[in-house]
DNA sequence: CGCCTCGGTTGCTTTAGGGAACGCACGATG
DNA sequence: CATCGTGCGTTCCCTAAAGCAACCGAGGCG
């Protein structure tokens, strides 16, 4: 039985549980882009009827898709994107980004951003704060107020507290 | 047979098969984080250590991760981030505010990043030219150059290269 | 010598994915 | 009216991969 990790004390766990696999991903990819219907997707992306059928389920019991009827007798849906759905967005542009700059061929990438701003976009994974890049060499992890351990986080919580207490100019690694 | 997806047209179908599963995230995470050996991962994901044992030789193959040598006779080895692989921080970082955002628990985010700039942060997807947040409702998706049509892109091609004709004011959705 | 640790490998069982066919409610077509 | 086509799943069978646990080999330690 695959290990069921949504107990797991782990934002990142609990996220990747959401998206599931590579297909999760490509589902939520055509969606954002206008592909919503059951056939559509299936027929763009080649995977089985059966793990689009899981995988859309999933979704709207996540609360990141929406049904939404165009036609009664028979029913009928179009999957649409919630605003926990959209906010997914991000992660798969961190993806995209990712697998431009290191996966592309030489053709290019297949596909493109453009931001409101005009510009062709690069996602760009930032602090919040400072709006500086997110880098691992400018971070260091410290234990938030939730964590306890448990599977998932055994030994890293307390590597953390320990961590925290040290100087903190030292980045993990 | 699991659909081989590496040969998909798609940065993201690429990324994703490199990051493989919820597993191959947290272990990155924790590589990230400074558990760099096989059985510091193993007590900390309570992982199997078949599946553990694979998805590290997929990341040194990938070039995602190095074995680093601490001990010879018996050979035994950390693992450690190369460049490609610490550039996906960004893409665990984003899955890591989405779960905090959408999935945390009362008690609070289990752990946090603190950023050299001091503050705690927050990852944030930006685009690249302007630094405003990379929103599904602030862009548009295009065809790129590579944008040739195949597996996992067959009309999504078609719908870009469309839309791209058009006026670019309304957003995909 | 016996025992512990680290870093895997092997075997067995369970589960989930792929492929393809089927079902079913409707509308259009001949 | 019979048949075809479409949209959306569901079912069946088969194989690949995950979980669990045992095993293994090189070395250190008492």
């Amino acid at each position: 039985m695959r290990t069921d990790l949504s107990g797991v004390h782990c934002s990142i766990a609990r996220s990747m549980q959401v998206l599931h696999d590579a297909w999760g991903a490509l589902i939520l990819r055509d969606v954002f882009v206008g592909l919503t219907r059951f056939d559509q997707l299936q027929q763009d992306l080649g995977l089985s009827r059966k793990v689009l059928a899981a995988r859309l389920d999933s979704f709207v019991v996540e609360g990141i898709l929406e049904k939404r009827a165009y036609a009664e007798h028979p029913p009928r849906y179009d999957y649409v994107p919630t605003a926990k759905g959209a906010e997914l967005f991000g992660v798969i542009a961190a993806l995209m980004a990712w697998g431009d700059r290191w996966k592309a061929d030489k053709a290019g990438p297949p596909a493109r951003i453009r931001h409101d701003c005009g510009a062709l976009a690069t996602a760009r994974v930032t602090c919040d704060q400072c709006g500086e890049p997110l880098l691992l060499e400018t971070v260091a992890t410290e234990a938030g107020p939730g964590g306890r351990l448990g599977p998932g986080t055994r030994m890293l919580g307390k590597l953390l507290s320990q961590r925290s207490k040290q100087a903190r100019k030292t980045t993990p690694m």
